[in-house]
DNA sequence: GTACGTTGATAGTAATACTATCATAAATCA
DNA sequence: TGATTTATGATAGTATTACTATCAACGTAC
């Protein structure tokens, strides 16, 4: 299989990860922490110690631990995108497509051995536990300034367009893009971690459930026969 | 104006802030602190210079900083469901009342005279701006086994009901019902920093146009006519 | 073979999130 | 009134974090 890279957003790094065997190392350790430790106690010394490297060094690849987490976020959007258009190329029907894509958007991941120092599963499960802190922060009109958000922001808009499609009458594509995206994965994590707030947490494969409401959400909304 | 008190989850304090003088020059200063510097670079020392105290008289009322955000968000929260009960006690159609509940979570709140001590306006912002911070962190499970999120859950489930009574047969009320709950302090935060995001931010009132595509979407997916 | 770029080693700093101890003033109770 | 809790203040101290700075060593490229 053909290995691929992401072109990822270079105010997101110092100097790119994916330009040497010590920035891949960073990058894989990190997920491997974050998903085992959560962001907040994740520290650029204990990647260090198990990559048995300096925060020096990692310093001169990323500004600090929060674009880090930015990068890898991004990098998952930007993923995510390059599947949802390897699953759309064939479907005509816009229907099927927003189906398909929806599909791709709450799949549970597998490795993708089109990238091989990325472990998508960790990746997703730090999406889901941590991808809020990406923007929820004071500084974020800087952040969105630089474009530090234009992985998620070129989903959403993708999303955006596909529902237009559909329903061209539909006033609010944007916001219900934001919407189903956001809820993808906090419906997963309110399954797992506050059950009462989600039915998808009682079902056998919360993934599928998650779809489901989704799907309906979605195309309830923009429905035109109402 | 009748003062009233709102009764929050003990697990929150230590000592009850309500309780003192000191207590609620705490609460009403981290609101203002919060608000104006966001979570992050609140401190509990900054907090104490303001108001002529030291960090360790604030230690005797919450546990850490991250609690008394919790106890700030889970406040609103209560006082919603409070507002929402006496804004719905005299409309018999469930209709209605889910068109007035959406009103009032989606409301830009005035100071509530009830509450002299507390800054509602101010907590509304820091309400869009960090409440996803209350449960995002490793030990949400422990925090919700102490209960520290009842408040929230109550409201969703409120709103959950709400949705079971107009549609029996809809399969996702709880779902439904927090996906709105989220979205509608994530639509507001995406107007005014992310606008692409969210339609709502080319509203002249951004609030209205918030009310009116949550008010769709919710009616649009639990409708039984399709 | 020299120059440059990358990494490692080491040190240091300001700030943070606490914890502990003791003194003092005020409120409570007998 | 006097004794005793209780609440707060004052002060000090600690481990950790998020960096920044400097210099040496190593390898590669021209």
């Amino acid at each position: 299989m053909t290995v691929l890279q992401l072109r990822i957003h270079e105010n997101l790094y110092i100097k790119d990860p994916q330009s040497s065997t010590l920035g891949k190392k960073i990058v894989a350790e990190a997920i491997k922490q974050i998903d085992l430790l959560g962001f907040e106690a994740f520290t650029f010394r204990k990647l260090s110690l198990a990559i048995h490297s300096t925060e020096a060094s990692i310093y001169r690849y990323f500004e600090n631990k929060h674009r880090l987490l930015i990068y890898l976020i991004t990098w998952y959007w930007s993923w995510l995108e390059y599947r949802i258009q390897l699953v759309t190329q064939n479907l005509p029907e816009p229907t099927d497509r927003l189906k398909a894509v929806l599909k791709e958007i709450t799949n549970r991941h597998q490795q993708d051995d089109s990238f091989p120092d990325i472990d998508e599963n960790a990746l997703n499960r730090i999406v889901i536990a941590e991808s809020d802190k990406t923007y929820r922060i004071k500084q974020v009109d800087q952040y969105n300034e630089d474009g530090l958000f234009r992985g998620y922001k070129s989903l959403c808009s993708y999303l955006a367009r596909l529902i237009s499609e559909i329903n061209p009458s539909y006033k609010y594509p944007h916001a219900l893009a934001s919407t189903v995206l956001e809820a993808s994965t906090q419906q997963l994590f309110f399954a797992e971690h506050l059950p009462s707030l989600s039915e998808v947490s009682q079902s056998k494969d919360p993934y599928v459930s998650n779809y489901n409401f989704l799907q309906e959400l979605i195309f309830q909304t923009i429905d035109t026969s109402a």
